[in-house]
RNA sequence: CGGGGCGUAGCGCAGCCUGGUAGCGCACCUGCCUUGGGCGCAGGGGGUCGGGCGUUCAAAUCGCCCCGCCCCGACCA
């Protein structure tokens, strides 16, 4: 394609409201334009490259026999409803009315449409497995849209669903979505980390995260690098840190001492000159309505995710100040287990076997030394810790816990049977009996990857990004198109180009060198050819977008050099 | 939703405090010049100053209300 014919408005400056790298870039590089708040067009560049993206994804897609559909974004409420998720989405879905005043919702993900299709026509185990998948647009009622393409309130998404008869059946299933991510991520050359997950809202009890690392990403994973065990920051065991002091020895009683203004962890420690590690730090949440008194060690931090499943809560939230009051009949700042009655009290295994720590008196400005957990107070122990760096892995024993920030770039879930029992999915099997096939459920963001490969290849030019995904592979530019040879020599090896098959451009603006430049740099375009002085020596120079290195290459040979390179 | 910031030409910003002709750089158009990293010279077009109400002889500027966008937090496949 011609240069000078495209659309490709790019911009000297990033607007004020871009804040990481790949949202600069995209906007910088006239990839994109914001819409409104998490919601944007994809020009015509950014259109190109997620096209090649979702190409990749629809061949590995392909690759493991799944079949590609194509489901409505519009969904009538009844279907949520059956699912429970009608009321379990909230207000992060994205509800109407039609003209009839019937519920409608834009769907945020499509387990309940695909199971809708699956029990209204499959009849025998012998339809099964099945995998369906689509490459489309979802809608999300972000809280807090950021980040450029990162988190949004529309976006596409490959989700794929898999049924099958049996939990060895799913499997396979979820093994060959894990091998065909990993070649999908691979293809479009991220690093990526395939990390055991929480599955949230999805349902179900295995899941896989696969993660980017990057500065720009919003989930921490927990990565150990001698086992390899990683886990996002939610799931992620780990043992911790031992306590900084052993406990006092003996057979204590608990006893009061005064600690006037002192409340958090910190100031209880700096008054009574013993570390965090021997407090009892005492949290309180409701949970579905109920209050539960929560206690983990003074310098551990809670893990709402797995207090949430420990608790099989629906709903979990810190207790307000008033309620603490009543509850308690004192601050936060000085509560503790001893005495408690009124509630469910439980412990994080870390207080498990501790003695003669120091906790709140449940009267205001007073705490407690010798306090033990099952001596004094009653309560069951479990993991709900969040795990953090330095941490010793669980799972070999050795390695020390590093924390990588990242981004979500898909995951898999093994959902078991929560959508086909609830929505009655049933087939016969082999003995004519009624039988609930079991599903799976995998997503890849499209935009995600485009963004993760951004955030993991620029430099202070602009994008760098690999062949498979850059909206072109190579763009021909002569240096100064007034000159009738080069501009002749640079179409020849632009039509070169075309004839092997590549993706070129040809920078035929009149424009000063150094714009061209500039503007193939920006947008990201692996491999450059520059007609130019040497022409006169037969000569053109190849220049690779990463590392800006650059060799020069016959007019005749330039082409196939390209090829040869991008193929590489 | 709580906290913070911003809204003036396509982009980046100044002007606002102390009310009085709306400015700068880049981009854009025309001409000349130039052609190996956002070149130079000359001329030119483009703005309901986010919106509304109010104060005032007079509002981008002061007051009140509203809207939008960004960041932090809570939240989240």
């Amino acid at each position: 394609m011609l240069w000078s014919k495209l659309f490709i408005p790019t911009l000297r400056e990033p607007p004020a409201e871009a804040e990481v790298v790949s949202h600069k870039l995209l906007l910088r590089a006239g990839y994109i334009r914001q819409v409104a708040s998490g919601v944007y067009s994809h020009l015509f560049l950014s259109q190109r490259a997620l096209l090649k993206i979702s190409k990749i994804v629809r061949e590995e897609m392909d690759a493991i026999g799944a079949q590609e559909m194509l489901l409505p974004a519009l969904n009538p409420a009844e279907l949520w409803q059956e699912s429970g998720r009608w009321d379990v989405m909230g207000d992060d879905m994205f509800r109407l009315k039609d003209r009839w005043e019937r519920d409608l919702c834009l769907a945020m993900t499509h387990e309940e449409v695909m199971t809708s299709i699956a029990r209204g026509e499959l009849r025998s185990y012998k339809q099964l497995p099945q995998i369906w998948y689509q490459i489309q647009t979802k809608f999300r009622d972000e809280m807090r849209p950021k980040s450029g393409l990162m988190r949004v309130r529309q976006f596409i998404m490959k989700d794929s669903y898999s049924f099958d008869l049996a939990p060895e059946g799913l499997d396979i299933s979820y093994q060959k979505h894990y091998d065909a991510y990993c070649k999908i991520f691979s293809r479009c050359g991220l690093s990526y980390l395939a990390v055991q997950a929480h599955s949230g809202a999805m349902g179900g009890n295995e899941s896989t995260e696969f993660m980017v690392a990057s500065a720009a990403g919003e989930d921490f994973v927990a990565v150990c690098p001698e086992c390899g065990y990683a886990a996002n920051l939610e799931k992620a065991v780990s043992t911790a840190k031992p306590a900084a002091l052993p406990d006092p020895e003996g057979n204590l009683v608990p006893e009061e001492f005064h600690t006037p203004g002192y409340k958090t962890i910190a100031e209880i420690s700096g008054f009574t000159k013993l570390p965090e590690t021997s407090q009892i730090k005492s949290l309180v949440m409701v949970v579905d309505g109920k209050p539960v008194l929560v206690l983990v060690r003074g310098d551990h931090q809670l893990s709402a995710t797995k207090f949430s499943s420990v608790m099989q809560a629906r709903e979990i939230r810190p207790a307000q100040p008033a309620e603490i009051r009543e509850w308690f009949g004192a601050e936060a700042g000085s509560l503790g287990p001893i005495g408690v009655t009124n509630m469910t009290v439980i412990a994080d295994s870390a207080l498990e076997g501790r003695r003669n720590m120091i906790a709140g008196a449940n009267k205001d400005d007073y705490h407690l030394r010798n306090v033990t957990p099952g001596r004094d107070f009653q309560t069951r122990f479990a993991d709900l810790r969040q795990s953090e760096a330095g941490d010793t892995c669980r799972n070999c024993g050795k390695g020390i816990l590093e924390l990588k920030k990242t981004i979500e770039v898909g995951h898999i879930f093994k959902l078991g049977y929560k959508y086909s029992e609830s929505m009655g999915l049933r087939v016969l099997n082999a003995a004519g009996e009624e039988v609930t096939p079991i599903m799976g459920c995998y997503g890849i963001g499209i935009e995600r990857i485009l963004s993760a490969a951004i955030e993991e290849h620029n430099d202070k030019d602009g994008m760098a990004l690999p062949v498979s995904i850059a909206p072109f592979t190579v763009v021909v530019t002569p240096v100064n198109i007034a000159d009738a040879a080069q501009k002749q020599a640079a179409q020849e090896i632009y039509d070169s180009c075309l004839a092997l098959g590549l993706d070129a451009l040809l920078d035929d603006r009149d424009e000063r060198p150094g714009v061209k430049f500039k503007d193939a740099d920006l947008i990201g375009i692996p491999y450059r050819i520059t007609v130019g002085k040497k022409l006169t020596d037969g000569l053109v120079e190849l220049v690779q977008r990463r590392g800006k290195t650059s060799s020069d290459v016959p007019v005749a040979e330039a082409a196939l050099a390209v090829k040869k390179a991008a193929s590489a």
